[in-house]
DNA sequence: ACGATCGTTGCGCCAGATTCAACGATCCGA
DNA sequence: TCGGATCGTTGAATCTGGCGCAACGATCGT
C-alpha cells in the first residue's frame, strides 16, 4: 500500500546543511582552498560535494579550470535564490534564540493579592539591576484568570501560593503560619492554639469545584493527619464567600496567617494551628513558556528574598 | 591568531536539513507518532531531535503531556518564520533541477555556414518530436563570435567543424574529404591527387593568430606525415582573404570538400588530397553550460544523421 | 485496576560525512 | 624548455553522529 500522507511542508528536495554552506561559500569566494579553510574542511571536501551537488541539480554549477573558478548561469541563479531564504533562515532562528536564551526583550510578572507585591518588587529590582535590556512590567491578576493568563501568555510569571497544580514552582519565597478560622463565637475561638486534628470534629467549609484538586488536598484535607476523616461543609464560591460561611458558623477553615491581617473582621476568630505546615508562596509559570527571562527572574527572586 | 574571514554568507546557525523537517512536520502534525510515520523514522528520532532543538533555543518549542502537542509562542513563531523560507528554498532548487536536467523550456541552437543547416534541421525535428514541451531556436552565428555566443549563453548549442578548441564535442556528425586549394595555373592544379607530403614543398597559408592552436595544428600542420616541415605561408584574416591569397600564387591550404561547392572561383582549383583523413562536423557546446537539453539534442542529433 | 496509547531515554550500530595522500593540470620564472 | 608552485580531483580509509531498538513512564478510557 503507498503509504499516505508522505507529502511534506518539507518537500524531500531540501539540500542538506553542508551542501548549502559549501555551495553559497564557494559561489562567494570562487577559490576551492579559500572555501575550504572558510569551512574548516578540505579542498577534497569542497569538491565531492560540489560534484555531488551537479549531479543532483544534472548540470554544473560552477565552470572551474585550475586556475579560475566561476559560476555557471544556473548556478548563479542558484545561489542568487539561496542566499537571501538562507539570511532570512539564520535570521529566524537567530529571532527564536534570542526570545528563548536572551534576557532581553520584556518580561511581565504579576501578583496575586497585594501582600506578595513588597516581594514582588524586591525581585524585580534586582533583577533590573542585573539585566537593565530587559523590562519588566508589573500588573495584578485576578485568581480566577490566573491561570489563563500564564498559559495565554499575557503573563510570564506569577507570585502566588502553593501548591499551583500542572505549572513550574520556583523555590518559597514566603512562608506563613497556618490558622484556623472560625466564627467569633466557636467554641474554639478562646484557643491559645488547636491541632490539625480538630478538622474531624467541625465541617470544613470547602474551595469551590475549579479549584485544583492539589491545593484542595492541601488546605482542606480529607483525612486529618492521624487519618480521621474529615467532614465537608458547603462550598463557597470565591474566597470572601468562604469567609462567610465561616462567619454564620457553617464550618472552619484552615488559612494562612496573612489573611488575618487582610481579611480581619470581627465575626471572625483566627486560632493558630501548632502542628500544621507552613503556607509557601512563590513564582509560577508555564512550563511551556520556560526562557532564560523567567529562569533569571526567578533566581533573582529567591537572591533578592534570602535574608 | 584569531583565523580572519570565517563571517560568512551562511552563519553557523543554520539547522541541520532534518531538524528543520522534524520541526516543521511535527509543527503540522503535533503527533509524535504521525511525525514520525511522514518522515519514516522512530518517536524515539523525533523525541531526540526536538529536545536538541530545544536545547540549542533555551526553551520548549512544543508543549507536550502524553495525550496532547502544541506549540508554544516561541515555536509558532519559528515555525511561521520557517515555512516560507523553506518552501522558497525547495522552489529554488526545483527550478534549478528542471534548468538542468529537465527538457524543457528552450534551447537555442545555431549553424555555421549554411551547408551544415539541414543536418541541423534533421536533429531539430527529432528533437523537437521526442520532446514537444522544449522549444528549439534556430540561428546562424559567424565565425568571429561563434565562441563567445557558447560562452555567453547566447546559444547552447553549435553545429561546426572538428576540432573546436576548448569546447565538449559530440560524435562526428558530417565527414568531408580534404581536399587542397591552390592557384588556377599552380604547378598542382592538373593533378589527380596529392599527397599531404606536398605541404612540405609550398607555403600553406596561415589561419589568423586568434584560430585556436589545436584547429590549425588540424587544418595546417607543421609537419607532414612523413615529418618534413611545412613552410608558412602568409596569414589571411578571413577564410575569404586566405583564399584570395590562395589565388594569388601566395601558397597552398587544405580545406573541406564542401568549401568547393560554397566558395567555388574561377582562380582557384581544388585538389583531393588521398592521404589525409576527412574533416569531421558536429555540435559544439560549453562544457559548463551541459545540460540534459544538450544531451538530449546532441543523442538526437546522432540519431537523425544516422542513416 | 487493567490495557491501550504516546512520548521518553539510553545503548549500540553503521551509513555517510570527512580526511588523507597521491595525482593531474595549469601557469610562472629562470 | 624545464622544474617548481599552485589548484582542483580522486578514491580509499576513517570515524563521527544519525538512527533504530526496546524498555520505561505517564495518561486516559473502560
Amino acid at each position: 500500500m503507498p503509504e499516505p500522507g508522505t507529502g511534506s511542508v518539507v518537500s524531500d528536495q531540501l539540500l542538506e546543511r553542508y551542501e548549502i554552506e559549501t555551495f553559497l561559500t564557494l559561489a562567494e569566494e570562487l577559490h576551492f582552498g579559500r572555501t575550504a579553510q572558510r569551512l574548516r574542511v578540505t579542498t577534497g571536501r569542497i569538491s565531492h560535494v560540489v560534484r555531488k551537488l551537479e549531479r543532483r541539480i544534472g548540470a554544473p554549477l560552477f565552470a572551474r579550470t585550475s586556475r579560475v573558478v566561476q559560476l555557471t548561469p544556473i548556478g548563479r541563479q542558484l545561489a542568487d535564490d539561496l542566499t537571501p531564504l538562507v539570511t532570512g533562515m539564520t535570521e529566524a532562528v537567530r529571532r527564536a534564540v534570542e526570545a528563548g536564551r536572551g534576557v532581553t526583550g520584556r518580561l511581565r510578572v504579576a501578583f496575586l493579592g497585594e501582600w506578595t507585591a513588597p516581594t514582588l518588587l524586591r525581585a524585580v529590582n534586582l533583577f533590573t539591576e542585573r539585566h537593565p535590556d530587559c523590562a519588566v512590567e508589573v500588573r495584578e491578576v485576578q485568581l480566577a484568570n490566573s491561570r489563563a493568563s500564564l498559559l495565554d501568555g499575557s503573563v510570564d510569571l506569577l507570585i502566588a501560593s502553593f501548591p499551583f497544580d500542572g505549572m513550574a514552582c520556583g523555590p518559597p519565597l514566603l512562608a506563613e503560619r497556618r490558622l484556623l478560622a472560625v466564627a467569633a463565637g466557636h467554641p474554639l475561638a478562646d484557643a491559645e492554639s488547636v491541632s490539625l486534628e480538630v478538622l474531624a470534629e467541625f465541617p470544613v467549609v470547602q474551595y469551590p469545584p475549579a479549584t485544583s484538586a492539589e491545593f484542595k488536598r492541601d488546605r482542606t484535607p480529607e483525612r486529618t493527619p492521624a487519618g480521621r476523616p474529615v467532614p465537608k461543609g458547603p462550598v463557597g464560591n470565591t474566597f470572601s464567600e468562604m469567609l462567610s460561611l465561616v462567619a454564620l458558623g457553617r464550618g472552619v477553615l484552615p488559612v494562612g496567617e496573612l489573611t488575618r491581617r487582610y481579611h480581619s473582621r470581627p465575626d471572625i476568630t483566627y486560632v493558630p494551628i501548632h502542628d500544621a505546615p507552613p503556607i509557601h508562596r512563590g513564582l509560577v509559570w508555564s512550563e511551556s513558556n520556560a526562557t532564560a527571562r523567567i529562569r533569571e527572574f526567578v533566581r533573582a527572586a529567591t537572591d533578592a528574598n534570602r535574608n
